[in-house]
DNA sequence: TATGCACCCTCTAGCTACTATAGGGTCAAG
DNA sequence: CTTGACCCTATAGTAGCTAGAGGGTGCATA
């Protein structure tokens, strides 16, 4: 099938596919007589792990081992379990900060007065950074 | 005072500070006789101010607008809201992403029999993309 | 005075993971 | 025989920095 048809069946465009194979994450496929990249069912197999891989946030590098452990059906799957850890605990930490993010947000939020800028909370919680001097913003 | 300094009292590093420069977030200081930037006080409000908004988790875009909009203090100051709010959608998607994501971690991670690559279940779960018709996987 | 070191300068390229051009070639239908 | 959808390569762009090359400056010390 030709790389369209590969982008429709494993929802991906086009370019992204032919970046995979750039930087060796697809083999390059078959070429027609006209060039056009030829591929297989072993070829959208791959490409829809590495979509599935990529749709949970692993990371391109992560996605390349997994695919090479995924190749290697003899051996321990301990190194896959490592590397889905690790993920969840970056998964966790990202979560926790946007929690916190989220909390800093509400609460500027909340104290938005909808007066006009020079009394505005957001801002001066903006302004506010432990580096700069409190109130110093006036004089200016 | 000096670029170095700057960086230090505002915990950003020198490359980032010209970076700011450059793409107009901060105002070129003047400079030395020997050329080198020479900042006051002024500067270290308004890149603490942009680090603040960064550690939020403001782009820059939203940054440079919330800088615009600090320096017009008596203008109504709901486009401030509008951002920190738009800002805020956006981080309670991420949180809601993440959150479903590290569901389907868990529940691959949960799975891990720790045998072999062949009968690992956090690659099964990889390769089964509902757009890849595979054959029947003899321990479903 | 010479030397060393930390710091400053500009310019350029690198990072992730794509995405989007520009400037062509191929192929089937009308 | 032309149109339009597709394909090809190569290059540059996105965010938000970060790192390096290759050079200049300023101050303390031997």
């Amino acid at each position: 099938m030709k790389i369209g048809d590969l982008a429709r069946l494993t929802g991906t465009k086009v370019e992204t596919i032919r970046y995979y194979e750039q930087i060796g994450l697809l083999l390059a496929p078959a070429r027609t007589s006209s060039n056009y990249r030829d591929y297989g069912n072993d070829h959208r197999q791959r490409l829809a792990f590495v979509r599935r891989a990529r749709d949970l946030g692993f990371s391109l590098e992560q996605v390349r081992e997994l695919l090479g452990l995924s190749d290697k059906r003899d051996q321990s799957c301990d190194a896959v379990d490592v590397i889905a850890r690790a993920h969840r605990t970056t998964v966790d930490r990202k979560i926790a900060e946007l929690r916190a993010l989220r909390k800093e947000l509400d609460r500027m939020i909340g104290e938005c007065g909808h007066g006009v800028v020079a009394d505005c909370h957001i801002i001066e919680a903006l302004a506010d950074a432990d580096t700069s001097p409190r109130r110093a913003i006036d004089s200016q």
